[in-house]
DNA sequence: ATGTCGTTCGAGGAACGA
């Protein structure tokens, strides 16, 4: 079973680089952020045609995310993440595929930091473990995929000292993202990769993919039932490389269960 | 500091977020 994660920025924008992609990539399942369109712009109908059922959390301008299974219907187990009522910003979707659940996250950029963007970012990383760890108690096969807005380590970011004072690089929000992990989570990239530059977002600015100056900003992570089924992932450059593409490529994993398949 | 996009509002191009 192939699952993706792509930052599209814009999906109605995109929705032809979208569709060539699905076409090309053939994802069982897809976690797509910054729809940047509300509820009923969202492109269910074309998305049907091209073989997907889809799930979503809309929003005008700005974040929206959406769940995508491939000859099935996504079944909603939430949108939101929980004990944030007060949160309008639609960046967090959750359902069950296949026999296991997917949480598609758009985690907040959080510049500039230090101020009020950045709190929030950090109060939506707290949040966001106490229900990564209520799905690990579950003991349920999970993936929580999407757009982190955060490098790990100095290996994912192409030039780490300018990016020390990011909101995407501080070390609080390093430190609760390895938090996460430590609670049971594997990355599947770095599981398959722990030595290799990985980008998964580069600028639009500078020729900034040109000059492979980028960051591993979009992450899967793999509950401890699925983490041995890890046997392949990788990024889909070539769409970003197109004119008008999103600053964000793909990211995908295999995994290898009959189960999935 | 800079640069480049998509989106909105509202009717051209600025503001905003990333």
């Amino acid at each position: 079973m192939k699952i993706a994660t792509f930052n599209v920025n814009g999906i109605n924008g995109r929705l032809g680089l979208l569709l060539d992609w699905l076409a090309e990539a053939q994802p069982d399942a897809v976690c797509l952020q910054e729809l940047k369109a509300p509820d009923e712009k969202f492109p269910a109908a074309l998305l049907e045609k091209a073989g997907y059922g889809a799930v979503w959390h809309g929003q005008k301008s700005w974040n929206g995310v959406a769940i995508l299974a491939r000859g099935s219907e996504p079944v909603v187990t939430r949108r939101g993440l929980p004990g944030s009522p007060d949160d309008d910003q639609s960046r967090y979707i959750e359902a069950a595929v296949r026999g296991m659940l997917i949480g598609c996250l758009y985690l907040p950029n959080g510049n500039p930091a230090p101020g009020p963007k950045f709190d929030y970012k950090l109060r939506w990383l707290e949040n966001l473990l106490l229900h990564a760890q209520d799905l690990l108690a579950a003991g349920v096969p999970a993936i929580l995929a999407g757009d982190y807005n955060v490098m790990p380590t100095e290996l994912d970011v192409y030039a780490p000292e300018r990016w020390r004072d990011d909101a995407l690089f501080r070390p609080e929000v390093r430190a609760a993202y390895a938090r996460l992990v430590d609670q049971g989570w594997t990355d599947a990239v770095r599981q398959l990769h722990p030595e290799e530059r990985i980008y998964t977002f580069w600028k639009y600015w500078r020729n900034a993919f040109e000059r492979d100056a980028g960051l591993r900003i979009d992450h899967l992570l793999l509950s401890p039932s699925l983490a041995p089924h890890l046997t392949a992932c990788g990024v889909d450059r070539t769409a970003r490389a197109r004119d008008h593409s999103s600053d964000h490529a793909a990211v995908w994993i295999e995994l290898d269960d009959p189960i999935w398949r």
